[in-house]
RNA sequence: GGGAGAUUAGCUCAGCUGGUUUAGAGCACCUGCCUUACAAGCAGGGGGUCGGGGGUUCGAAUCCCUCAUCUCCCA
């Protein structure tokens, strides 16, 4: 059967990743190989494949396939965490669809339809992502809400509840009054927006006629004012000090203060002062000792402080305020003004700061290793600059709220008995809640009188255990796996979470096993739309990666994506990089072709493919060892590059076209087997960022025994480099060029042969000129020692090659080349004699390089007078 | 407002601690080719005062200062 002229993915795809799960290739047991661990960044159960996700688990597929081939024990572990926030909005959005309120609901009763949706859409991702080829264990498929998953949540939360690093605390918190509940800085996306600025007049107390302007853009905390606060350096307002405002509307005497706090610039220079309501006036509050008042509800309405607006919504009472303030003469004016506000990440509400009781975690000393051995280079970054994002954030951390008001995720496992603040216990089962409820009560406590914490943790509380917990390694601590797998080799993320989840995973594995979870950190960058946006979801700028890998394949879709795609920088992701992909998946299938359809004879091997053999392996070992010192770099799309150029230009458009025998013609043995070897190689090295393709031909250029598949194949070891011929190779190279420009310039057809004259003026290396012969398709090439007349020439390390070809030849043509080449070669000359003429330079620099110059000014001078001679032959 | 990083060809990027040519690569572009592996290809070619200015040095894309622009993080 004819092989097709084009390479056909798709089937292929299909076949090698169904033969490879049931070779069990991606399973991983301990055994007496070296680990190379990857966790995967678990993808959330909300989630459809992204370009994100692709960036990220092809990179990881890459390096785990690449380990698989080194002979290590790769295990790259797959899952998803439980998303609370996001997953329960996807929940109460359908349940209301469906005409179900969550309110009407027990916790019990949500969580059986929570399940139910995260069983049919939990695992879209990971079912996506075994079209890309990634070689996960499918085996070890972990979810954040497992039953021992969970357990060894609780059990962090309790051990670290009697290490005495987590309490409950009244705090300013993000709080989205829309979900109902406080979320982390990191859920909020702060955005500029066009709002009002109110200037409101307050009068001041005992005084007939006199007041004080203050600016707010909230004009509707009024009500929860309790101070007003001057900067004490403000020459304005020396007679404000140590008297009282009178607030607007609530008609509350409240002080003014004074503190450094406040921007003399900004407004008035007046501040009121809110601690309910805004962190800097919480602080504020603090320390001055003012009155806390909370004006709203959870859900954004006015409570009982709100007056005559109780049960309105926030931003219907600032409008209705205005008005007010206003009609009662208060308000000075409105200006505009651009202000960033807070919005949650989810619901898109406007962050409400509010106090309220929550649950922490006292990073202070918990962070401490982490911060350590990141900089000290335990755990190495890539590029190393996100170290300095790291430091910065670690230096000045914050303690952790990880409580949440949801029900999906992990309930807190905190039990309590009585209404005190201080009454309640922690305990991982209510039996044990029991007995630790009576001991601290001092009395008989039943099941009954306990209640446990209806809040869920923080999602990124259960995620930062994940290279842990995967293994089992608290629920079952020391067991054979987590001793083996851990600490893991790589993770592969976005710099977005770097603080999320990878300070922490860190965080938790110097706290929990005493050592670093993993030994290197790649950040990917941002996957962004031709224009530079962000792709995402709502702007539908982001092509279906399903779609690509059916258009491109699933191997050119993975080149498409790191063909461009250095550690750390953006990706601008275009589709025509799939297409370079697919290009070249198919340029190596052509290969194949034509290797295939040679015809092995009893002939002599040709000096010229001795010769082709012998560079292409010193070529091939170069490039190996490159490409190994690129991976060891994490320089995964230099690498990819490298490999790119060693396949197509050099094993294709060198090395095949050296070899390749005339049409219809023979090959011989020898040349083909080590050719077949060679492509072999070559398979192996594209194997980790191209399998399948590189499967297919695995098993087309040789016949294979059962179980010899290039998935488990060994990398190639980097042999000597034999660098004479590289040099020797180069100069050739020079030469077929120069003869192909000549056959451009005359039109000279390729069939048509030529003769070539060398006049050696300098060294020469004729060891590839059995290769001239055949590359320039010459009739013969001869040595000579005087110039060829009537004849194209060039020069190549000042000797000069001739190609007569009768009375075609175009003398002003000839005489504008090498006019060009005098140009440059004089200019360069000079630019090494000014070098050369400087005292200063041949007193300061080196031996080395003034030798160096040298060596060059000798060059120059040669090829000049060559040319010279050369031009003035043609007068 | 504080901090970090960046700015090299039309695009995406290399260029490590200053000295291998008068700065490289891939893509894109231009020219010529349907030459029996590949037009998803072959052969060739053009293109950059290395963001601006100043300085250090015999020598700067590389080190320092300054300005401009952009990105990210924190407030």
């Amino acid at each position: 059967m004819e092989t097709p002229k084009t390479y056909e993915p798709l089937k292929a795809e299909e076949k090698w990743y169904a033969h490879w799960m049931n070779k069990g290739y991606f399973h991983s047991e301990p055994d007496n190989r070296e680990a190379y661990t990857v966790v995967i960044p678990p993808p959330n159960v909300t989630g459809v494949l992204h370009m994100g996700h692709m960036l990220n688990n092809t990179i990881q597929d890459v390096l785990v396939r690449r380990a698989r081939m080194l002979g290590k024990n790769a295990c790259w572990v797959p899952g998803t965490d439980h998303a609370s926030i996001a997953t329960e909005a996807k929940v109460v959005q359908k349940l209301r669809q469906e005409g179900i309120k969550k309110s009407d609901l027990t916790r019990e009763e949500f969580l059986k339809h929570a399940f139910e949706w995260k069983d049919k859409h939990g695992g879209i991702i990971l079912e996506q992502l075994k079209k890309l080829g990634a070689s996960c264990d499918w085996e070890r498929t972990n979810f954040t809400m497992d039953p021992a998953y969970s357990e060894s949540v609780l059990d962090v939360f309790i051990d670290l509840y009697k290490k005495g690093k987590i309490y409950r605390g009244v705090r300013m918190v993000n709080w989205d009054p829309e979900a109902l509940t406080a979320l982390s800085d990191e859920e909020v996306l702060h955005k500029e927006v066009n709002s009002k600025l109110f200037y409101v007049r307050y009068k001041i107390a005992g005084s007939e006629d006199q007041w004080l302007t203050i600016a707010t853009t909230r004009p509707e905390t009024i009500l929860g004012d309790s101070a007003i606060c001057i900067n004490p350096n403000d020459e304005r307002f020396k007679h404000l000090h140590g008297k009282q405002a009178i607030v607007p509307i609530a008609n509350r005497t409240i002080p003014i203060i004074q503190d450094e706090y406040v921007d003399m610039e900004f407004g008035t220079g007046c501040l009121k002062v809110t601690p309910a309501h805004d962190t800097n006036d919480y602080d504020l509050g603090k320390k001055h000792n003012l009155e806390t008042i909370d004006i709203f509800n959870d859900n954004g309405t006015l409570n009982d402080h709100g007056m005559h607006y109780v049960g309105m919504d926030r931003f219907e009472v600032r409008k209705a305020i205005e008005k007010e303030l206003y009609d009662k003469g208060y308000l000075v004016k409105t200006e505009d003004h651009i202000n960033k506000i807070g919005f949650s990440e989810r619901t898109n509400a406007v962050i409400e700061p509010k106090l309220s009781l929550q649950w922490f975690v006292d990073m202070k000393e918990l962070s401490a290793p982490a911060l350590d051995n990141v900089m000290n280079g335990n755990i190495k970054f890539h590029p190393e600059k996100f170290k300095n994002t790291y430091k910065h954030w670690m230096e000045n951390i914050k303690d952790w709220c990880i409580s949440r008001q949801l029900w999906w995720g992990h309930q807190i496992p905190a039990w309590y008995y009585g209404a005190g603040s201080e009454e309640y216990v922690v305990a991982k089962t209510i039996e044990e809640a029991i007995e630790l409820a009576t001991a601290k009560a001092d009395r008989t406590i039943s099941a009954a009188d306990l209640k446990q914490d209806e809040d869920v943790l923080d999602t990124w509380f259960s995620s930062w255990l994940w290279p842990i917990s995967v293994f089992d390694g608290l629920t079952k601590p020391g067991n054979e796996e987590i001793k083996y797998y851990y600490p893991t080799n790589d993770l592969v993320t976005a710099p977005e979470i770097m603080f999320f989840w990878v300070a922490r995973m860190i965080i938790a594995g110097y706290e929990y096993l005493g050592d670093l979870p993993f030994k290197n950190v790649y950040y990917t960058g941002i996957v962004r739309d031709k224009l530079g946006r962000k792709m995402s979801k709502s702007l539908g700028n982001s092509p279906d990666p399903i779609e690509l890998i059916e258009q491109y394949g699933a191997d050119g879709v993975r080149m498409g994506i790191l063909i461009s795609s250095p550690a750390g920088n953006d990706l601008p992701f275009d589709s025509s990089q799939c297409e370079q992909g697919r290009n070249f998946t198919n340029k190596i299938w052509n290969a194949y072709r034509l290797v295939s359809a040679w015809e092995v004879r009893e002939i002599e091997q040709p000096k010229s493919s001795v010769k082709a053999i012998e560079w292409f392996n010193a070529k091939f070992n170069k490039e190996l060892a490159e490409i190994n010192d690129l991976f060891d770099k994490f320089r995964i799309s230099e690498a990819l590059m490298t490999l790119y150029k060693l396949v197509w230009d050099d094993f294709c458009s060198w090395y095949l076209e050296m070899i390749k025998p005339g049409y219809e013609q023979p090959i011989d043995a020898v040349t083909l087997e080590a050719t077949k070897d060679f492509f072999e190689k070559i398979l192996k090295l594209i194997q980790p960022f191209t399998p399948f393709i590189a499967e297919e031909l695995w098993h087309l250029i040789r016949e294979r025994q059962e179980g010899d598949d290039i998935i488990i194949a060994t990398w190639p070891i980097v042999e000597a480099v034999d660098e004479t011929v590289l040099a020797s190779f180069s100069k050739a190279e020079e030469v077929i060029t120069n003869i192909r420009n000549v056959r451009k310039q005359n039109n000279i057809a390729n069939k048509v042969k030529m003769d070539l004259f060398i006049k050696k003026n300098a060294e020469i290396d004729s060891s590839f000129d059995a290769v001239l012969v055949k590359m320039g398709n010459l009739s013969q090439l001869e040595y000579v020692t005087e110039k060829v007349g009537n004849a194209n020439s060039f020069l190549v390390n000042s000797n000069e090659y001739y190609i007569p070809f009768g009375d075609t030849i175009d003398i002003e043509a000839e005489k504008k080349k090498i006019n060009e080449e005098l140009d440059y070669t004089r200019g360069f000359l000079q630019s090494v004699q000014k070098k050369l003429q400087n005292e200063k330079f041949m007193a300061g620099a080196p031996e080395q390089v003034v030798a160096m110059e040298r060596k060059k000014e000798a060059d120059a001078l040669s090829t000049i007078a060559v040319l010279e001679d050369k031009l003035a032959s043609l007068k």
